[in-house]
DNA sequence: ATATCTGGTATTCTTTAGGTTACTGGCATC
DNA sequence: GATGCCAGTAACCTAAAGAATACCAGATAT
């Protein structure tokens, strides 16, 4: 079934969906950094500066709760906790490229 | 130049800037509503209900801003003001087919 | 022994998004 | 002549998102 041929309720339900998921000042930029080899709380929180570690926090526990992010916890001392993006979260890809590029343009179609 | 080649701190420029413009509960809706034959105030105001006359407002503002709608006042008695979206507009439906497609994903994802 | 790293929690505060209700001034309709 | 449609505006309120600051305990580095 092509996108087009949904009901306009439908579409608007899904897209409201996604967006759920997704937005938020920090969602993207922490999926982002964890993809880009940032799996440590505090690397994740340099690369995403100036998130604080109570927003971080929540961040990852929403992110985990939407199977994005998977937090593992060693049983070392002190505990060694590290974060992944999951298989899932691969499904995500060509909608952040989207988003990067059309933000990337935007940019320029404002100056205009 | 590929998305994959930009670095990481510009990608998350670029998704903010993105997220900035689309998200929200109802920035979407109401191109959605448009783009399918809602041109006037209170037509868009009833397919994305139960958005107030207040948010509706203040949202189109947004849009007309971004220049992804386009907003007409006829000198007519009373008033006629229609609203479009910007052949720009169009430039956004690769990114919400996408957010379409995968909302609708993630709901089969999350009853797993 | 003092400072700094780890992964967070607790408390408080401010800002923003969005909602509620009421109202306007022309015009058409019942 | 009262009611309803149109495209909003105004004043106020609530809930949620996010920021600021302080703190914890166990380990490492100086």
């Amino acid at each position: 079934m092509h996108v087009d041929d949904l009901p306009i309720e439908q579409k608007i339900k899904y897209v409201q969906d996604t967006l759920f998921v997704i937005s938020g000042k920090w969602k993207l930029p922490i999926l982002i950094a964890i993809s880009q080899g940032s799996n440590r709380f505090r690397d994740i929180q340099r690369q995403v500066l100036p998130i604080t570690t109570r927003v971080l926090t929540k961040e990852l526990r929403d992110l985990e709760q939407n199977k994005l992010v998977i937090r593992t916890v060693y049983d070392t001392s002190p505990v060694l906790v590290t974060y992944d993006v999951s298989a899932y979260c691969k499904s995500l890809k060509p909608l952040v490229d989207e988003m990067i590029l059309w933000g990337k343009n935007h940019r320029k179609k404002l100056i205009e």
